[in-house]
DNA sequence: ACATAAAATGTAAGCGCTTACATTTATATC
DNA sequence: GATATAAATGTAAGCGCTTACATTTTATGT
């Protein structure tokens, strides 16, 4: 492989003069500057990005660390962020945190030794202060799906009360009083401010509040199986089931079906986030629309601005859920 | 942060004494080797991989090309490999080649130019040619998915053949006779094999094979939606039809439905890759298990034994389908 | 106790770039 | 044409490590 020093003998100038066109210094006159790039085109010449980075102090890698790789959650979110680097020749470095304290401790670790100029952080098990802490060292990292007061300005994040309102609202609208709640852990802030956003939706139409019709699940599909078999057997009765995500709105889907129930007649679900597999869901799943690929893309964008100086669409840090209706429920049940 | 030379001033000792405890070198005394790793914590020494990687010309990274970082499938792939490599300290570089023969050759040389030790390529519309080329760069990489006769070492694959061959042999086997096939791309190998393995288990039930029951799709949805309609409006009845992905069989679900059939009663039909969304489709969907996450791992030990020289498992290069049955196939149509 | 081999440690030259600073060359001003 | 100024180019010192080779220390055999 070629070197910049046999660039610079081929073209008959110095080293920093190769340096230079490569890094489009207006200081150059076009003349050597031609003289240089076909230097570089007859060598075949590739800068070495690891000798550039230890030079210049800065790798060019971002690291992102996400609970899962696999998932529907995930996937649109990295793919945004992958897209908007590999525009500007930074590139990604992802791990997989798996919601498990010790290992998005691991990862956190495990990115920043390995010089990323800045981390995407989507951790759901480490805490604030970790982060808080964390902050004060020289990495710069963005927070997706995370607010920390401390951290107001880099925690990108959706309006949660709002979505559990929009699906509540919707549910409501349909003529349903008597509705199940499947929430995600309440230790998590969005499943807190989905299920607060739920029970507003209820006092506005002077609905109380069943603690009965209520069960708390850990947005994993198995829950919502258990879920609904706990709410099924209660004493309440529910003509609609809303879950705090897709996922366990499946596992009830499922588990109502073997109870018998007829989707979704006997029973209408709602469930959050609109993972792409909602569509295909039998009946197709009202849900709320979580903009994750976009999220990801401004997550991209703060760091593009804040760590690598450039200029991006402003940034944004509250996103907005939209109400998806589809078929899972129906109106005025009996 | 505190860099080798700090350390070793502290310890009392050489820098290629910091940098022999630091490797695990064994010609290190019990005693200078405490001193070294006491500064070391003292310090908070962390080193500087990039440093690392300039004076040992080994980056310690590996790219991974995949056509999405989004859908079903190649995310247990990614997991499976960031696994991997993350137990042995290696960091994963991905990049998305779209399916496009010019981003996927973009990746390349992207990952490339990172200074990847190794790759792992899941490529589709790169040709051969291209690809036996890059095999005589200094790069060393696996492909998974894809078969070149020149390159079939380190070519980790799914016996296709036999995959589209159980399917077919399932849906025989239930009484079907009247078989419809939307294929994949017929100039990708993965789809021409599945497509053979159908074939001879038609042949091996002495059921000819009727042209106008077969569509040519290219594994995405809508073109099982739309050889669904095609199909369905051709002359020839089918009780069954078999997709060579689940995508297109989730198509042609939707479009089945909504030429009001009821399923599976009026129609059975059939996947393959066993993503993990066909349980929550409905009907559950049989189909052919595709054991992406293993041939991921496997691809990850390839790169940690030829390139890290590292002692793997066994190296397999020729992985099984299996067929995975669920509900969307009756018995006995009429 | 001495020679010899083995183990431990040190020295210093890179790895391939960037960049502050110094120097040279071109351009503008009068 | 001499001077001041700006533009272009060169020089050389790192960036933080690894590693070949040299040197010193320790262990071994007699």
């Amino acid at each position: 492989m070629a070197t910049i020093y046999e660039v610079s003998k081929l073209a008959g100038v110095s080293l920093a003069t190769v340096s230079r066109v490569m890094n489009n210094n207006t200081n150059v006159s076009d003349a050597t500057r031609k003289k240089v790039t076909v230097a570089m085109t007859q060598l075949g010449y590739r800068p070495n990005s690891i000798a550039q980075s230890l030079a210049s102090n800065c790798s060019n890698s971002v690291g992102l660390l996400v609970s899962e790789l696999q998932g529907p959650f995930y996937g649109p979110m990295m793919s945004g962020i992958e897209t908007a680097f590999r525009k500007q020749s930074k590139h990604v470095i992802i791990a997989a945190g798996h919601s498990d304290e010790e290992r998005e401790q691991q990862a956190i670790e495990f990115l920043i030794s390995r010089n990323c100029d800045g981390l995407i952080l989507h951790v759901e098990a480490i805490s604030d202060d970790y982060l808080i802490e964390l902050s004060k060292g020289k990495t710069p990292f963005v927070l997706i799906n995370r607010y920390i007061r401390e951290l107001a300005s880099r925690c990108i994040i959706l309006n949660n009360v709002k979505g559990g309102y929009l699906a509540a609202k919707h549910v409501l609208e349909q003529g349903h009083t008597n509705i199940a709640y499947i929430s995600g852990p309440l230790w998590k802030q969005d499943a807190q401010d989905r299920l607060a956003g739920h029970k507003q939706a209820l006092a506005e139409h002077n609905i109380s509040f069943n603690e009965q019709l209520l069960y708390q699940g850990d947005f994993m599909e198995d829950s919502g199986t258990a879920g609904f078999q706990h709410l099924y057997n209660g004493n309440s009765k529910f003509t609609a089931l809303i879950c705090a995500n897709d996922e366990m709105a499946t596992g009830a889907m499922a588990s109502a079906r073997e109870s018998s129930l007829i989707l979704p007649e006997q029973l209408s679900i709602m469930g959050y986030d609109n993972v792409f597999f909602t569509r295909h869901v039998y009946p197709p799943l009202s849900t709320v629309n979580y903009p994750i690929n976009e999220m990801g893309q401004m997550a991209a964008n703060w760091i593009l601005s804040e760590v690598y100086k450039k200029t991006t669409p402003a940034l944004q840090t509250l996103f907005e859920p939209e109400l998806v209706v589809r078929q899972s429920i129906i109106t005025n049940p009996q």
